[in-house]
DNA sequence: TATTGTTATACTCTATAACTATA
DNA sequence: TATAGTTATAGAGTATAACAATA
């Protein structure tokens, strides 16, 4: 891919870097809330119907089912996820995102378009719609990885 | 940018989970060594000529001083990285990557340019070439805002 | 006084393992 | 016996603040 193979060239590292600093400044305008990126990412995937039990936000996210039950209770905590037990199998939790989830996923993801904004202006319209479409792409494929073995 | 301005359909929000998602990925190639994402991003600073001393460090990976002394101790102990005080200021220290820190950037290197790879075969040749312009120039533009400022 | 680096300390995030309850 | 979730515990990673040395 890259024409540079040495580590900086690579587009894996830069993804990382990017990434890890971008989820930097995120934890910085969560911080007032006390939740994490990770909180944000997860009542992200229940909004996006990505998950509907706290078992499939472990696998999809690739943290721990004890991690899941802590960033549950803070966010249920905060009245931004409802969990209630599935009457069918009541070893289950059915999540759901309340209006106030609603409104804090709209929160961010203005704080995200903004970010948006900034990353066009550096790239210009042909590059950053590029970009764009790549990481969607990426991110859908990601996605049908995870939801794959588990109905 | 994103035709879509709700949280996870931004290139902000992508970048954040692919990223982290990588750093992850990193973090579990390095464990066996000991050493973290930031130890690799360090040495890689240091290689690329991007930074002469820990002040630098810090400012250019938004980390706090006392992170990049234990990152640098770390790095030293394994023979990755050397010390030694800049006779013409002696409260610098100027770093620079050994023989045996050039070998594991290489390593690395390999392991990034094989994701890379697996990145290219999801969007195919057109879309990952693009991918990697993109996240080159904002990784340029990264460091240059960062290395301004300081001489 | 300002800069560079260090130490001491404490806190946040996360995983592992053992456990409960349901199936 | 397997699955979903929980609790208890411990460890890793990091920042803050106080400090030392040099300029």
């Amino acid at each position: 891919m890259a024409t540079d193979s040495s580590l900086p060239g690579t587009a894996a590292f830069r993804l990382m870097v990017l990434g890890t600093d971008l989820a930097n400044d995120f934890a910085a305008h969560l911080r007032e809330t006390g939740l994490t990126p990770k909180h944000l990412g997860a009542l992200a995937m229940v909004e996006q119907g990505f998950t509907r039990t706290q078992d499939d936000i472990a696998r999809l996210m690739r943290v721990s089912p004890s991690l899941v039950v802590r960033l549950a209770d803070q966010l249920e905590q905060r009245g931004l996820l409802e969990r209630r037990r599935d009457p069918a199998n009541r070893r289950k939790h059915l999540l759901t995102v309340t209006g106030k989830g609603e409104s804090l996923l709209s929160e961010m993801g203005s704080l995200a378009a903004a970010v948006d904004a900034e990353l066009g202006a550096r790239l210009g319209g042909r590059l950053s719609g590029q970009l764009d479409e790549a990481l969607a792409q990426l991110m859908g494929k990601l996605m049908e990885d995870r939801s794959r073995k588990s109905p």
